[in-house]
DNA sequence: CCTCACGTTAGGCGATGGCA
DNA sequence: TGCCATCGCCTAACGTGAGG
């Protein structure tokens, strides 16, 4: 063995020359470095699972909504979709299950939960007989929902939103929906304020991926180099008249979750900078800087 | 830039009545 | 009876303009 430390030897490859000793050493290295990304991944995944497990029992159940595709229906031709539809429909998609069919009602002697039926619509949304049947035709014209005639079942379209893991694909445009959260929302507001609840969602795209902020560059996560959006820079975004900021965001700012504010406005110099409450919309995986977002929304604002 | 008061607009609701 | 379109009323939502 002492031979074949003091022996020379070349890479045919790349010309290298190296000691046998040297060539030992590189050896036992590299095993050293699989070994170590074997365990880096395992952590990685163990901190993943960790992660889903931590969110779940902090916040309750999610789905994945694909907000893209949602905001893009305002854009139909003559389909007159306005935020308030939006909000209607993302709170109905809170009843899905992972097959993405709608469930609704309670657990009968210890079988599945009852499905939602076409005749639940109204019970469900607490609208008006006349604007139900008008919500539900919007749903099935833009093919939001699908219907089994045989069983009244109603399947969501898995373009707007689906229950589980996330493909790579859909990671730059889709939000994890909190159920609890937006049933909450719902359930304390009546239909004149669905419009406004539906303005969060057209500000998701400006939702930064780690800290909830409202910005321009949503991907990056170093808090120094991230660019807010100004209450001006939301008015047009909403399409509302700039004139009119202050206001827009009062109202905005008005809007509370269980007694919790949906959005929050910081202020340092005469910057202001906006942020969403984790509890309705988290896009991020970083479970630290959740619970920091979580732990400053549920701070005691006296008034 | 901001706030405040005022006026107009328009969305939502319930009642109504026609129709199968 | 059940379904749907329409009408009038109510009120929030939004724009405007004055004034700081």
């Amino acid at each position: 063995m002492n031979n074949f430390r003091e022996e020379i030897f070349i890479n045919k490859d790349t010309g290298q020359v190296l000691s046998g000793k040297e060539l030992e050493i590189q050896y036992f290295e590299s095993k050293e470095e699989a070994h170590n990304r074997k365990l880096e991944g395992l952590d990685k995944r163990k901190k993943k699972e960790a992660f889903e497990e931590c969110i779940s029992a902090m916040l309750g159940a999610f789905n994945f909504t694909h907000y893209s595709e949602t905001l893009k229906l305002m854009e139909t031709e003559g389909a007159e979709v306005d935020s308030a539809f939006i909000f209607r429909f993302i709170y109905l998609t809170t009843f899905i299950d992972f097959e993405n069919v709608l469930r609704y009602g309670a657990k009968f002697r210890g079988k599945d939960k009852l499905i939602m039926e076409v005749k639940d619509l109204g019970e469900v949304m607490g609208l008006s007989r006349n604007h139900v049947t008008k919500f539900k035709q919007k749903l099935i014209d833009l093919k939001l929902i699908s219907i089994d005639d045989e069983t009244g079942t109603m399947t969501v379209n898995t373009k707007y939103c689906h229950k589980g893991k996330l493909k790579n694909s859909l990671k730059g445009s889709s939000i994890r929906v909190f159920e609890e959260g937006v049933k909450e929302l719902y359930r304390a507001s009546n239909s004149k304020e669905h419009k406004k609840l539906g303005l969060f969602i057209q500000l998701l795209p400006y939702l930064n991926v780690q800290h909830n902020v409202l910005c321009k560059n949503t991907e990056e996560t170093n808090p120094a180099e991230i660019k807010p959006l100004t209450i001006q820079d939301i008015c047009r975004v909403l399409g509302y008249n700039v004139k009119n900021a202050r206001r827009i965001e009062k109202d905005l700012i008005s809007i509370t979750v269980g007694g919790k504010p949906l959005m929050m406005l910081h202020w340092h110099n005469f910057a202001y900078m906006y942020s969403i409450n984790p509890r309705i919309f988290y896009k991020g995986n970083d479970i630290e800087s959740l619970q920091s977002l979580i732990n400053l929304f549920d701070i005691r604002v006296r008034g």
